[in-house]
Order: structure tokens, then sequence, then C-alpha cells
DNA sequence: TGTACATCAGTGAACGCGCGTTCACTGATGTAC
DNA sequence: TGTACATCAGTGAACGCGCGTTCACTGATGTAC
């Protein structure tokens, strides 16, 4: 018989993850820096050196939770496009939906602040790309559809996808991180009127006529 | 007489700006997490805690080099527009100018990587922002000066200069950490590529018409 | 022009800290027979 | 169904490291008289 009470099974059952799940939140406290392996143990319970059961080194427990980050990131995305309702139109759809991911990447960074630094922190980031887990979606692959979604609309030029795929991704990444930094100080509702702005602008540069 | 070979003065002369020098080469080399007390001194040839009589801790010696970063940033937007010789056309000059000003930007960014991340950095930034020194150009200046050219040649009406401001800025900043970060694998000439199609697309933004 | 002395700008040694990582180990689990 | 044993997943103690910072100090400088 089990006792009631098993405090602490010697076993974890599912420490790599537990471990993931602790430098996460490391992550959303103070960004990839904050992430420890030590603390992370010390957090899940466990004693430092059993996190090497699970990963060769500090790195690539980095490299595991900016997987994470990268994938919620996307996710956020697709759940901003899930609660645009269609209305029909094809085309109004079309860039109402492209406003949407853009408006989520923004916000996604705005609350998960340690989390977004950590998606992109440059080491962690490029060993993330090597190695995608099957069936995860980045955020990337979200931009990628939503412009396609344009040229099926017949709204974007096909020939264009590559430019409007960098002034799209640059101008909200930029916003992002500017929101986060030199423009820390503003106030919820500059905020906001910053983020609708610099979208128009961005749609008035991708689909001159259309918004 | 004072021996010609006075190897080590006891009295430095110029520590502070010397341990500022020292910061901004580790930041060069490593970003903010780089600079290092301990090892800026190090290099400066002075005891660690020398830097005391300078700096109250850390912090206060990352806050300089980040002011410098900016410093830095700002000048080498300046220098490419002294390097725009006027056609005497104005509103093609003022396009010319706020183009060059986009381009050093990101210039600045993917030459000094460490320093460019350093001047951005959270801690910093603010700490930089809050006590600018007299006389000192900071990189938002140099835009703000760009719009007003635009606006007085006619290209640009201003009341869109907020607006105009964020698109810009938040383009050619995303631009360039996106270029340092998950599009770092790309060819010299597929960035320039990238530069070229987003400060087009930005302009074609700003400037229905032109461009 | 000389001297006393306060002040400034350094030195050298040491502190405690938390880190990543390694070592030799032990308790739990699963499999072959 | 029972048992032997290899393997897996943890423990606990210790390592060396470099860091920021503090202490009590000393050599150089400049100023008042």
């Amino acid at each position: 018989m089990t006792p009631a009470t098993s405090v602490k099974p010697y076993h974890h059952g599912d420490l790599r993850n537990a471990l993931v799940e602790a430098g996460v939140e490391l992550a959303r406290e103070g960004g990839p820096a904050a992430i420890v392996l030590r603390e992370a143990a010390r957090r899940v319970g466990v004693s430092p050196n059993a996190a090497y059961r699970h990963f060769d080194s500090l790195p690539a427990l980095v490299t595991a939770v900016a997987q994470r980050a990268l994938t919620d990131l996307a996710k956020a995305m697709q759940t901003e496009i899930r609660r645009c309702r269609p209305s029909g139109d094809e085309q109004a759809d079309a860039w109402r939906t492209a406003r949407a991911v853009g408006k989520a990447y923004v916000e996604f960074a705005l609350r998960e602040q340690g989390l977004f630094q950590t998606a992109f922190d440059r080491r962690a980031h490029a060993a993330a790309s090597d190695h995608i887990e099957p069936g995860a979606v980045s955020p990337q692959d979200v931009l990628t559809e939503r412009l396609e979604a344009l040229v099926a609309a017949g709204l974007l030029p096909a020939a264009d996808m590559a430019a409007a795929r960098m002034l799209a991704w640059s101008s909200v990444h930029g916003l992002a991180l500017l929101l986060l930094g030199p423009l820390e100080h503003l106030s919820r509702r500059e905020r906001k009127a910053m983020v609708e702005a610099t979208l128009d602008q961005v749609g008035a540069g991708l689909l001159p006529g259309r918004t």
C-alpha cells in the first residue's frame, strides 16, 4: 500500500519538464540571464546535479526554455487569429487577422517581457531554431501564413512577400522592444495608441489604398 | 628631472575616463553583461577598488558606458547625414538624409553589436537617459531633426509626426535586432537587400507617392 | 623659497556569495530466468 | 510467482572560479603660511 502522504518520491517522474517549467518561471521574472540551473533545481525540490541527468549543461536548459517561449508566442498569435470572427469579406478578413497577429506579438512581449527576451536571446534562439521539435509552430510560421492569406486575397502581390515580411516583422519586433525599453515610461493609453498607429502605418506601407 | 621611463605613475590622471574606455571595449566584445568592474580595472592596470573613487558601484559604470554608446550611435547617424551632398532639391534632400539616418542606425548596430545592445540595455538605458550630459546628442534627437526636415519640405504632414516617428524608429530598431538575432545567418548581400527593402517600405508608408 | 599638513587617489589583502560542474554514492525500477 | 541483477534517477559533499565590495593602509599632490 502506497502511503497517502508520499511527500518526496525518490524518482520525480517528469523532472525534465519540471526543470523547464521552473526555467520558464525564472525567465519570466528576469529574462534569459535569470535562468540559473541551481535555482531551477531548488524550485523543483531536487539536488542541483540531478539536472545533469536531463541536460548536458546550463545552455541546454536555456535553449529548452527559449523553445517553449517561442511556442508560447506562436500560440498567442494563433489565439488572436481565432478571436477574429470571419465577416465573409475575404480581403477584410485577411487584413484583420494579419493585424491581429501583429498586435498579439506586441502584447505578448509586453505581458511576458522576460519570456519574450528569452525567446530572442542570441545564443538560445540560434540553438532553439537549429533543432525544432516536430509539430511545434514558430512565430515566423504564423506570420508567413497571414502574408499568404493577403496574397490569396489579392491584397499583396506575391512578389512583394519577402519585403512585406521584413517590414511587418521588423516594425512589430522593434515596436515591442522600444515599448519595453526607451519608451517604458509611457502610460497604458499612450502605449496602446502607439501600437495602433504603428500597425496602421505598416498596413499603409504594405497595402496602399487598403486599411 | 622626471625619469624618461615613468612606468607606472601612482596617480593615473584620468582614471574615470580610462575605466569607461575599458568598459566600452568590454561591451563591444560581449554586450552589457560583459562589463565587469574587476576586468575593466585590470585592463587599465589598476587595482579593482580604485574604481570606487570614480563610480559608486558597477551599475554606475555600466550607465556611463551606455551613455557613451548612445552618443556614438548619434554621431554615426550625423556623419552619414554629412556624407549626403545636397542636390538643391529640398524634398529629395530631406528624404535622402532621413533614409541615410536609418541606414546608419542599422549599420551601427551590425558593426557595433555589443555597444548597440548596451545602449539599449533596459537598466542602463533608463539611468543613462535620466541624467543626460549637457551637449550630448541622442539618436532620438537626430531622428526628430530629420522628420522635421521632412515636414519643412512639405513631404510629411506635421500632424503625422508622432506616428511617423514610431513607424520609422520601430522598423529600423526591429530590423537591426532581427538581423543580429534570428536572421544572423544571412549573407552580407542578403542583409543589404533586407535593409534597402525595409527602408524603402518605411518610405512608402511615410510618404505615399514619394521615394 | 621652504615647510606642515589636509586631502586626494591609489594599493593589497580579504570577505562572502552563488554559480556550474564533478565525484563517489545509493535508492528505486524493470527485466530475464 | 519469486529472485538476481543491470540500469536508471536521484543524493550529498565538495571543487574552483570570478565576482562586487569593504577594510585599513600609503604614496602623491596642492595649499596656507
